[in-house]
Formats: structure tokens, C-alpha cells, sequence
DNA sequence: CGACGGCTTGAGAGACCTCAATGTAGGTGG
DNA sequence: CCACCTACATTGAGGTCTCTCAAGCCGTCG
């Protein structure tokens, strides 16, 4: 668990996938083995285009993605983040057409999945990575239709607080957020003046720092509260 | 085609599937005899909740359902509807708990999932059936995140009918909708106050009518161009 | 008939948006 | 080194959409 430049090491899917199911030897071979083979994408590029054939499934190893989809007045609403370790596409049948545009968000590299054999821990993991992409939506939509904006934008540093946890792209309390405000306002159905003046109102409460890239968490269990409206007791500095 | 008291014919996991792939006879064999047994839920009840463990994917006969996600202070949002044909759970890996409550709307008839050989039409179509879900997701989102009470309330109009065509459940431009405007709130992320004002006046504007659990499209172009945002001709009375 | 759930309507409040200006940091060229 | 440009962050003022609270209505069912 070292920091050494060994790719396999390093890798975000190998390290997430072994969070979410047991790996063999085999499994993290093979991981490794499409690992060295990589695509990159330049922030602001679209990695594909709804509508697109596909091919297989790919791993995103590094940066972030988003998928996106854009309206006929120029706005657009960011479905959700593609974070490391995270698979783009379905691994259990093939899917012809791409659902949605996939947009780099930064730079990224990008890796073929391997294929997995049924019944190996690399299955699992990809039926537990699918589970948690859906989960994830379901969050979003929730998040959507029912939260302030205060209440999505600590909802929204919860959640990704937690997926990048998986990967250890993420410290106990705090991550790196390479994002606008406005590309925070299209995943938050807000706008980005709005994101503005809700991300300073959650520092003067003291609840999160945000700044020069980064999200630090000072009151975990306040923002957390603060998400779910049990905001009852209200942790006052 | 024709309306018979058989119930192959009258399957709507039939219908849909049969028009979501090329089934064999053998498959239509398989869905008729899997909706010989059948497990009836009362409006109101849950199907299964959150965490649930499950056991096989279910496909809904008849009667509308949804998932759902309940808020700590009483309020709910619903992920989606889930109608005659639909798959509830996924049919290509085990899932090993519920991602989400489903909760019967109506009085509703499931049944489980017959196994699907790899390469079979079954499977075709429960991979198409998996896709069209997720694109409902995604809709969801970018409703909930960017469109107004109106276009929200429009699009949704739209989706219900192009869903409901699918198992031949919807007439060529009405279908029935037996929800509640407090329902229609929770999906759409309002209030049913604002939900019955929304609906006031895209009655008044002639676009379509809503009543005694019936919708009728009367004027699919302009709706969509509502829905869309492309709403720069508006089509008057 | 009364009770109930759902629909409808009104009035006022609040959250979020729009428009617009200013501030700030990094990058580039003179 | 400074002028300039661009992208992003920040702030203000006013408008609009949706919510909240509250009341009345309507059909159904006991």
C-alpha cells in the first residue's frame, strides 16, 4: 500500500475494485495488463458522443469525467462525475449506443476494461461497480428534486468524498476538486452565481474550506446533518 | 394482435420485450410461463425496501409501481416509475441487496424473470430493457436539474406515453394515468399545489387534458417543443 | 349525513435566477 | 517589467418561479 511507481500499484482501478470485491492474482494481472495500454483525453474534450458506438467498457484511471447532457438553449445538466477507478459503459452485455455524452472534465487517461470471467472477483467488482453507478444516479436524482441548494452542495462534497475514498484519491477529511463553479452548477441544477454564495455561506459557517482546488470537511458530522435535514442541532462555531 | 383472454398475448412483458428484441418462440414460452405465477401487491404497499435482500430480478405485469427514496424530515422523491413490461432489478449479475424501496402505486401483478441463455433474444432484450431504464435516469436528472414546472410536467406527459406505446398500454396520442397529483409532485420535485396549477394551465393552453385518471395529447408538437425548450413558435389555440 | 382523500384556488413569503459590474490570478506579447 | 487578455470568482439589485399556509370544493364511502 506504499507509494512506489509501480503502476499496479498506483492504479486507481486496482485499488478500487479490490475494495469492492476479493481480486485474485489474476484479476489484478489483468488489470494491470490493460492498464498499460492507455487513452488520453484532454480536459474538454468529449471522450464520446451519445449516440456512438461502442465498443467495451473502459476504466478510467485518472482526472475526471462527467457525463452530460446538453439542452437545445445552450444549458446543460451534468448527469454525474466519472471519478478514478470508475468504469464508463456496461460490463455485462453489450451496449450498442452510448447513453450520454462522456466529457473530460480534465485531463484523463483511459484503459480498455479487461473482460471478466463469470465468477471471478473481477465480475464482482464489476456488478458491485454497477450497483454503486446506479445508486449514485438515484442520489443525484434525489439530490435534484428535493434538496436547497445548500443541502445538494454538502450532499454533493459528501458523496464525493466517498467515492473518491475508494480509490485513495481522497485524505480523511478533506479531497482535490478540480471543478468550476459552473461546472458545479450543471451538476447541481443550479447557477454558478448560486453555487457562489452557497459555497461561501457553508465557509462562514465554518462547515468546509473551499479553495485553490481542494474541499477540506471541518465539521463531517454537521455537514452531514445538514445534508440529510436532520438539521435540528445546529453546530454553531 | 388482437385483444384475447390469452394471457401470451395479453403479457405485457411479451409485448415490450418483443419489441425491444427478436424473441423466439422459446422465449415467448419461457415469459408465459413465468407469468403463471404470479405475486400480487396492493396499491400502497411496498414491494421491497431499501437494503432488502433479493433474490431474482421481477418483471411488473400490470398496475404501476416506483421506486422511491424517503427524507429524513417526511418528504420523498421518486426515482422513477416503473410499468407493465419493466423489469424491477437486474437481470445480468446478482444483486445482492435493493438500491431502493418499490412501492406499488396501483394494485399491481409481478412475476419473476425467467433466466435468459447468454445469446438469447430474452437476454437481447433484457439488455435493451436495462439500457432504456438508465436513459430514463438520466432524463430524470436533467428534468429535475434544469427543467421548469412546465417542461418538467411536459416532458414527463411525453416519457409516459413513449413508455406505455412500448407494451401497447397507450392509445396514439392518450393513455391512462391513475396517480395522484401528490404522486406526480414527488416525481417531478414539486409541490402537488404547484403540480395542479402546472397542469391548469397546459389544460388552458389547449396542449393536453387531464382527468379521471386519463391524459390526452392534443397538440404533440408543441408539447415537445415546450419540453425541449425549443418553444419558440408557440402554437396557439 | 359526516368523514375523508384528493383537487382547486388565493395570498404572501422565500429561494433561486438574471443581469451586470467588479475583482483576481495566470498567461502572453511587447 | 508592464499592458493586456482570458477565465473564473465574487458581489449587488431586482425579478420570477415555486413554496407555504390556508381555505373551500367535490366526489366517494361508510
Amino acid at each position: 500500500m506504499q507509494h512506489r511507481l509501480d503502476p499496479v500499484v498506483l492504479n486507481a482501478a486496482v485499488v478500487r475494485f479490490g475494495r469492492l470485491a476479493r481480486l485474485t492474482d489474476m484479476d489484478r494481472a489483468a488489470l494491470a495488463k490493460a492498464a498499460s495500454g492507455t487513452r488520453l483525453v484532454a480536459a474538454r474534450r468529449d471522450v464520446l458522443m451519445e449516440g456512438d458506438a461502442i465498443g467495451f467498457a473502459t476504466i478510467l484511471l485518472s482526472g475526471w469525467a462527467c457525463r452530460v447532457r446538453d439542452l437545445n438553449d445552450g444549458r446543460r445538466q451534468i448527469i454525474d462525475f466519472i471519478l478514478p477507478g470508475e468504469l464508463i459503459g456496461n460490463c455485462h452485455y453489450d451496449q450498442p449506443r452510448a447513453l450520454s455524452t462522456v466529457l473530460a472534465l480534465t485531463d484523463i487517461t483511459l484503459c480498455t476494461a479487461p473482460e471478466a470471467l463469470p465468477g471471478s472477483g473481477l465480475a464482482d467488482a464489476y456488478s458491485a461497480s454497477a450497483a454503486l453507478n446506479e445508486a449514485t444516479l438515484f442520489r443525484q436524482i434525489t439530490r435534484l428534486g428535493r434538496l436547497s441548494a445548500l443541502q445538494r452542495v454538502a450532499d454533493l462534497v459528501l458523496e464525493l468524498h466517498e467515492r473518491l475514498s475508494l480509490s485513495d484519491h481522497a485524505q480523511p477529511n478533506s479531497f482535490l476538486l478540480p471543478l468550476t463553479q459552473e461546472v458545479l452548477a450543471d451538476v447541481l441544477g443550479l447557477t454558478s452565481v448560486h453555487v457562489n454564495r452557497t459555497l461561501k455561506s457553508l465557509k462562514s459557517e465554518g462547515l468546509v474550506s473551499i479553495g485553490s482546488g481542494r474541499v477540506t470537511i471541518h465539521q463531517p458530522s454537521a455537514l452531514r446533518s445538514l445534508a440529510t435535514g436532520s438539521d435540528h442541532h445546529r453546530v454553531e462555531g
